[in-house]
RNA sequence: GUGGCCAUGGUGAAACGGUUAUCACAGCGGGUUGUGGUCCCGCUAUUACGGGUUCGAUUCCCGUUGGCCACC
């Protein structure tokens, strides 16, 4: 089981700091998770991400069960056995897969709405590849047409059989352009779905429960009140996030301001390094981001300035590291040009150079915030 | 020296006597937040040079220059 110790609140913020127990070791919080939705952080050995700075993952549970299998994970001795990671991890329930594969895809949108839609989302409207009921969701894998069903049961059951430290209880995470009456009606069937959940589970494994609500204020309160209330071990953060930064601030301090105080808050799928100081203010302790490792294998290296798109010529001529200033291996012992080279060239050295160095540059984001609440000035 | 073929953006190729010359790659700009492993969107050319035919030529004709092949 896990166990949750506030070590300090800051006096000018919602901000913690704490220490997250778990079976498989401590994570001091806040903490930024690194992503390995397929039991690996992608391009790196377990060993290359705890060097990176990963003290907890996060794999996925709809991505596991469809490859390998629960079933082999399950033999193999559970993840952490099965990709040779030892410690924390927590596995996410599939709830997302709802949005990223069904209306997300549909209407080409992230969490985070950049422009102005026109499209709407409404009660009774399904996405093309899914259908979602009150029980659960059916799946049509865009892959190969493979079908699939997942509720709060399934869900569960193939998250024992990972056996990671943490699992999250099975939600929707509701599009940006979902109006009111879509909202109100999934929250409820994410709130049922919660219940179930709690019934399923077995004790030895914490369960976090998960907050919907959308972009309306009572509906984020309600959620939080309603999965606050219930004896999850900690809770998890999910759905949209406005159209734009400041907003996002003040949708996630509407639902740390209701939960509980004792337990851990994940923010789900957030992270950008100017998110990373916003998000803690506003009371989170951990969250996941792919952000340090899909800009990664597209060529981009985060840097204190901003980003560098190593796949640009002018890379080519620069014979200093990525940033000058930074402690990782990656910047100790190679130039821009050398990487720059590789990945021009499309060689796999290159994106595993480039997920090391992001991830210890994200990771020492969330290590200098620890410091300046430890400090007093976060 | 003679005969034949060719000359289209940075590169390799398409097209056709007629509205904004097509494609790929490269280049530049933008996107990519509970991961669709190299992805999505946008921008980038007075068709080697000179002359002719035509209402109109990248497309047809002549010449110049440059390249490739064959023969002596």
């Amino acid at each position: 089981m896990i166990g949750f110790r506030i070590k300090k609140k800051s006096g000018r913020s919602a901000a913690r700091l704490g220490v997250l127990k778990t079976p498989h070791g401590e994570v001091e919080t806040p903490a930024l998770v690194g992503v390995a939705t397929q039991a690996t952080v992608k391009t790196m050995t377990a060993s290359q991400a705890e060097a990176a700075g990963c003290g907890m993952l996060i794999a996925n549970t709809y991505h596991l069960h469809l490859k390998p299998g629960e079933g082999v994970v399950r033999k193999a001795g559970g993840l952490h056995r099965f990709m040779n990671w030892n410690r924390p991890m927590m596995t996410d329930s599939g709830g997302f897969q709802v949005f990223s594969l069904g209306f997300g895809m549909d209407l080409g949108q992230g969490k985070i709405l950049r422009r102005k839609s026109d499209s709407r989302v409404t009660v009774g409207q399904q996405p093309r590849l899914l259908k979602i009921t009150d029980d659960g969701v059916e799946f049509t894998s865009y892959m190969d047409g493979q079908r699939l069903f997942l509720g709060p049961a399934e869900s569960v059951g193939i998250q024992e059989s990972l056996g990671a430290d943490i699992i999250l209880a099975f939600d929707e995470c509701t599009p940006p352009s979902a109006d009111r009456k879509y909202t109100e009606r999934s929250l409820e069937r994410t709130h049922r779905w919660a219940r179930v959940c709690l019934e399923k589970h077995r004790t030895d494994q914490a369960l976090y429960g998960i907050v919907q609500g959308g972009k309306f204020h009572d509906l984020r309160r309600h959620s939080a009140e309603t999965i606050g209330s219930m004896p999850f071990d900690g809770f998890g953060i999910g759905g949209e996030f406005g159209d734009d930064k400041r907003q996002m601030s003040r949708m996630i301090r509407w639902v740390t301001g209701v939960l509980p105080e004792d337990r851990p808050r994940h923010l789900l799928g957030i992270g950008h390094p100017d998110d990373i100081r916003r998000i803690i203010r506003a009371g989170v302790d951990t969250f996941d981001c792919t952000a340090p490792t899909h800009y990664a294998r597209h060529g981009t290296a985060f840097v204190p300035s901003g980003r560098l798109d190593l796949n640009q010529v002018q890379y080519l001529k620069q014979f200093r590291p990525l940033d000058s200033k930074c402690s990782c291996f990656v910047c100790q012992e190679h130039t821009r040009s050398y990487i720059s080279h590789l990945i021009r060239a499309k060689e796999v050295l290159g994106l595993t150079l480039l997920s090391f160095h992001n991830l210890h540059f994200f990771h020492a984001l969330a290590a200098r915030a620890r410091e300046d609440i430890k400090r007093g000035i976060l």
